[in-house]
DNA sequence: ATCATGTATCGAACTCTGTCAATATGTAAT
DNA sequence: ATTACATATTGACAGAGTTCGATACATGAT
């Protein structure tokens, strides 16, 4: 095999080499979408939810935006790969993608 | 002992328990300072460097922005903590702070 | 079909950020 | 002191990003 699992998933490696302006900014769409403390509250609410999943429905209360808002991040979230998203009848509900944190967690630290 | 060593270093972990609007802000933080492509490939080009350091008078080249621009983000980035800055004669030197990239990088996967 | 309700989109206000040219500051040598 | 040069700061501008109210769309029930 000819290629590395975590760049496969998400970004190549900080530390291996000098990160070329694509590299660099794969990687920084990723960061952009976890860079705000409303996002990393609502990915933190819905990763340690004991069903796993969560109601977009109860989110606007738990973060104190508005429901606007909170679809907004929402989005901005599930487009940068961190949650996914299912719809059930009305409602949508929300899952933590780990593999995508622990990709982007690994691109920080591993240096081959 | 009562203290969580990557927490003293940086941030409480995301997926141990929901996070507040403080502990929200305090990592988000660190992550918008990384979450920029031209930040990205300067912390890059400092970590995979074989001395360990390079001159800030290298850098504008490197990235191909302009010397206030690189100034900046370098400002930026060892305001977060990031990289570390040693006054050499007319020259600056930049280090990375790993234990920093780690603390950030264990705060995303952490669950305790 | 109509209605109620959960979610997404639109448009606008406001703030924040990246960038550069110009300038200031700091450091060492002459 | 003056000069030369590395780095930081300032001021300005354009482009993004966060937020909300208003509105549109989607789904399920009546």
């Amino acid at each position: 095999m000819n290629v590395t699992p975590e760049t496969e998933l998400c970004c190549t490696p900080l530390l291996r080499s000098a990160l070329d302006e694509e590299q660099a900014s794969e990687l920084a769409e990723v960061l952009r979408a976890l860079a705000d403390p409303v996002r990393l509250r609502l990915v933190s609410i819905i990763g340690t939810a004991e069903s796993g999943e969560v109601c977009a429905c109860d989110l606007p209360a738990l973060v104190d935006r508005t429901q606007p808002t909170v679809s907004h991040h929402l989005s901005l979230l599930v487009r940068a790969g961190v949650l996914e998203r299912e719809q059930r009848g009305k409602w949508a509900w929300f899952r933590l993608r780990r593999e995508r944190l622990v990709a982007v967690s690994d691109a920080l630290v591993n240096t081959g």
